[in-house]
DNA sequence: TCTGGGGTCCTAGGACCC
DNA sequence: TCTGGGGTCCTAGGACCC
């Protein structure tokens, strides 16, 4: 593979500093962005503190003043207010954040238009052809240039990594947070990368950094430096190979501009967990709510779907999946409510239920796949494999 | 006071087909 | 009594990511 230039931005603290866009008063402090509901601020403030919130729920971000004493995304609220009890809550606002997310998008696109969107907050971007052949120090001024343009456009600051590849631009993006910048080719692997621990790698979480942490494998460079034969009796043929080629810091995907969803769901957590025959009532009519709030998912995004699944949680955190799939693909909501009710039928029902969710998968474009099915007539009479 | 919500990909067994 | 080799689809669970 030739050389490529690939850059990784991510935006510094996303939501929190959406929330700053509109709070300026609270920069500079600690606040996060999470909980369930709109907690009530207390007589004389402008907004709730993390100690005055009650129930479920977790971090979905917190500002860099906040972290600072400890609390970082997916914490639970009841853990963070306890760390950091002064910190502001505000409560997220996701269609505010799509919006924000579209405006730095369009505004990278515009200089650079070879991206990859990964999430609401964060993009790969090729930037090969407006680097040429005048190397590293041009992937630099593009990073600045880009960096600047999202900034005026939005206010938003962004981190952002250069490299021959999304792997290592994922980690290096991370390297100077927040506002950096952060260039690396391959021969600075060695010195920047292995000291890192090897859970930085996009791809080895908690359960994968455990057992090689249990085969004495800290480091990136200690994975590196691992018998790859060692790996793979671990890990697997294909995790284990792949692990060691991301230590070397080699990774030829490719950024890819275009994807269909493969899947739409909608889940809830309960405040209370719900008992099946006790709260039956509710249980079954937030069921028909989630059904209906997939089914104009679907109508929006245009597609319908063949497989229904249902996912359960109980009390004990114990995930349950059932699916069906079904003759014609369908969004209806009536439909999908039906699938999903045979789904539950599926699953014991003896203790406390936590979460509920439903999922419509096997998606496709309701046009396309009549089309596809009156071509798909042909080829099949004219197999080799016909007079078996 | 444990642990949100929306996704993707992988594995592995069984059914079924040619 | 023994006996293939694909391929695809379906299902359940789990790891991981943002």
């Amino acid at each position: 593979m030739p050389n490529r230039y690939i850059a990784h931005l991510d935006m510094d603290a996303f939501y929190a500093s959406v929330e700053l866009l509109r709070y300026p008063q609270l920069r500079g402090q600690p606040a996060v962005v999470g909980g369930r509901r709109r907690t009530q601020a207390p007589e004389g403030a402008d907004f709730p503190r993390l100690r005055d919130y009650t129930g479920r729920g977790v971090i979905t971000t917190a500002t860099y003043e906040a972290r600072a004493l400890g609390v970082h995304s997916g914490m639970g609220l009841m853990k963070a207010a306890k760390l950091a009890p002064d910190a502001w809550l505000l409560p997220a606002d996701f269609d505010q954040y799509r919006r924000y997310s579209r405006l730095f998008k369009e505004t990278v696109r515009a200089i650079a238009p070879l991206v990859e969107d990964r999430g609401i907050d964060e993009i790969y971007i090729d930037l090969t052809n407006l680097v040429g052949d005048a190397a590293w120090l041009r992937a630099q001024e593009i990073a600045l240039q880009l960096q600047v343009a999202v900034r005026d456009a939005t206010g938003l600051s962004c981190s952002i990594g250069v490299t021959p590849n999304k792997l290592l631009s994922k980690i290096a993006s991370d390297l100077q947070k927040p506002g950096g910048i952060t260039v690396l080719c391959m021969d600075d692997i060695p010195a920047r990368i292995w000291p890192l621990s090897a859970r930085k790698i996009n791809g080895i979480g908690p359960k994968a950094s455990a057992r090689l942490e249990a085969l004495g494998i800290h480091t990136v460079g200690e994975l590196a430096n691992a018998d790859p034969a060692l790996l793979i009796e671990n890990f697997g043929k294909n995790y284990g190979a792949w692990m060691h080629n991301a230590a070397h810091g080699r990774d030829e995907r490719v950024v890819v501009t275009y994807s269909e969803p493969k899947s739409i769901s909608r889940e809830t957590t309960f405040e209370d967990d719900l008992h099946p025959v006790r709260d039956r009532d509710r249980l079954s009519q937030i069921f028909t709510d989630l059904c209906m709030r997939v089914a104009d998912d679907l109508k929006r995004k245009g597609v319908v779907g063949k497989t229904i699944g249902l996912k359960l949680r109980y009390d004990n955190f114990k995930t349950v999946t059932r699916d069906r799939t079904i003759d014609a693909p369908t969004g209806d909501a009536a439909t999908i409510r039906r699938a999903a009710g045979e789904c539950l039928k599926r699953v014991p029902l003896d203790r406390r239920i936590r979460l509920l969710g439903v999922r419509v998968g096997a998606l496709s474009v309701p046009g396309a796949e009549t089309a596809r099915a009156a071509k798909d007539v042909r080829p099949r009479s004219a197999t080799l494999f016909d007079d078996l």
